[in-house]
DNA sequence: TGCCGTTTGTTGAGAACTCAACACAAACAA
DNA sequence: TTGTTTGTGTTGAGTTCTCAACAAACGGCA
């Protein structure tokens, strides 16, 4: 891990938080170039030494969240259900912008499903193989019926504005989420 | 007025910002140019690049306050007073973190009596001649007791976290000042 | 006194960014 | 159709910033 230039870290945060601020008010397919530019104060022409297009700046965008989500992953694993997945809430909490408007997005499916995909990857070295309650079920169906689940549950929370705490939507939905594993 | 670059604008937003926060924490002799650096997320070398050392920064940093104040000067002495005097509390209210430091420092003095001069400027294009009530009264005596008040008010206003709203303040002041001039 | 850790101010090479300009494509109106 | 507007992606010269390194000054402290 190179530490990067604190001149391109700084661009490509205001980039990354020009992106979600627009996408508050216009659809992504809506947002030119210059108005990132514009947003996050930076010359036009320094966006294409960071990204191939608006595009590929939103793929990168995504992909850090999602980064972002593993390393929480490694680190609260050790936890049980209900404890780990605080930071979790909490992480949406903080960037409710993005996945509200990511959520919401004509390129909503696209975003679902890489989610849906992070999930499931997390989930799968958490299936109780070892009681035996499990015996019988497919692990497929098991992963698609609980990410789902998981997934619909943060999209509802987010998009009602939050309506509980972290700490208590981890403590129900780790209940929810132990029982089905 | 050359339109600056980009950069330049940016870095010295940031360190101007970075010893207003700063200040809040330390006395500014306790602040080191490394300080500022962190805080503004940028490189020590290039502080200098722009002030002598970090009394300069503090001097451009008020320098520019006072030049803010004064464009407003321009702008609003067409109104009457209590209306003119709206965006000059909202001002202050939007910078009391500023203000309030400033004048709690150990340089508070110099920086009130900058203060001071500025205001008496102001006012001097004020003072009622035509009326005839002012006739027996010294122009320097008048602009002392004025200058002095309205910068104490201000003053107390910002140490009790302004208790009322701008708007308040500026009919209240407003009135005062009028009778006074 | 001499040593030591910290802060300061400066330097040079190289990387990143700016700005204005350009050619090109898509959308749109006359 | 043609002309106009708007957005895209690229270029090159010039400026600003970074980073690591350096010498020098300062303030304890033994």
């Amino acid at each position: 891990m190179v530490k990067l230039d604190r001149r391109v870290a700084k661009t490509q945060e205001a980039l990354k938080k020009a992106v979600i601020d627009l996408m508050s008010i216009k659809s992504f397919d809506e947002i030119t170039i210059q108005d990132i530019a514009d947003q996050a104060n930076v010359n036009r022409g320094t966006i294409y030494l960071h990204y191939q297009d608006k595009y590929d700046l939103l793929d990168k965008l995504i992909e850090s969240h999602m980064n972002e989500l593993g390393a929480m992953d490694e680190w609260a694993c050790k936890l049980d259900w209900s404890n780990g997945l605080v930071p979790f809430f909490e992480y949406f909490e903080n960037n409710h912008l993005f996945f509200s408007t990511m959520l919401a997005s004509k390129g909503a499916p696209s975003f679902r499903n890489r989610l849906l995909d992070y999930v499931m990857e997390g989930f799968k070295g958490e299936i109780d193989r070892e009681s035996g309650r499990n015996a019988d079920l497919n692990e497929d169906v098991m992963l698609e019926y609980t990410a789902t689940a998981y997934v619909g549950v943060i999209e509802w929370w987010i998009r009602n504005n939050m309506p509980y705490p972290p700490q208590m939507m981890a403590r129900q939905v780790g209940a929810l989420l132990e029982r089905s594993l």
